[in-house]
DNA sequence: TTTGTATTGATAATTATTATTAACTAATAA
DNA sequence: TTATTAGTTAATAATAATTATCAATACAAA
């Protein structure tokens, strides 16, 4: 599916700007503030303001092309990644990885077909793991 | 446990405005803004300023005292239950509500026995639970 | 008490985010 | 194509949230 036809399924006009902040977005695993994305496209478009930035990851966000995440250090983030995944919070880093385990989610699909949560539309479950890393340049490993 | 004795344990003196934003951290089930704690001790304690709310949540955090909660809408929020837990974050009201559940808190503790995260401290693990409110004015239950 | 040092209050400064609005652009149809 | 129109954007102002500064103050040790 192309960025023109995913922001044209979402009801978004294809424009310029849209184009490459989503393709900026998809782009990094990481969870970009939208400063993050201001920096990573601005050498391409320098005449893309900061102010569309967040706006337009805020109209993604409410159109379902992308997910606020909330981070520890306060200022907003925006994942591409739609799929059923939990985040891990680095804290001395601020980076949010993300993470997905196939038994896990069944482990968590499972146990909340028992539970019921009432007066609540339940857009996703994640689970959050938060720490510190011990090393910041290399990567938190998984096995 | 008192105050003075979790301050002393914290290696934090125990000042007068300690004492009384760390009491009314325990005392909302909810979590708090700086904000939030400023105006529920306001009252009392007119003298302590916004600032020494926002500096002590923060040693607080710092020296394990309280966590900090990530929020949707962007402000900081803070939590006197160090215990095990999750939260329930309903978008639309921008509450964030303490969810635990021994059966999930076991399975979550079996399943990362067998799967090792590496670089990483972990401070805690937490279901997080993204919804709306259906009636914003009731509770959300569990069952 | 007194003293040394950490803490605080008042406020300024900074940073993050949102609102405003005039100029612009994509999509549609002539 | 070009014209039309509704939606979008850049620039900037405004606001909200948070942090820094520093003189005055309060804690706790002697």
């Amino acid at each position: 599916m192309t960025l023109r036809d995913r922001l044209a399924a979402a009801n978004l006009k294809a424009t310029h700007q849209r184009l490459t902040i989503l393709a900026a977005l998809d782009d990094c695993k990481s969870h970009p503030s939208p400063e993050n994305i201001y920096e990573m496209i601005r050498p391409g478009n320098p005449t893309i303001s900061l102010a569309t930035v967040y706006n337009t990851l805020e109209s993604f966000a409410r159109a379902g092309l992308a997910n606020k995440v909330a981070s520890i250090s306060g200022n907003m983030r925006y994942d591409a990644n739609m799929g059923a995944h939990g985040h891990i919070y680095c804290h001395n880093t601020d980076e949010i990885i993300d993470y997905y385990d196939d038994d896990l989610n069944a482990l968590i699909i499972d146990f909340f077909k028992k539970k019921k949560i009432g007066n609540l539309k339940i857009k996703n479950i994640t689970l959050n793991i938060n720490g510190d890393k011990l090393d910041a340049n290399k990567e938190v490993t998984i096995k």
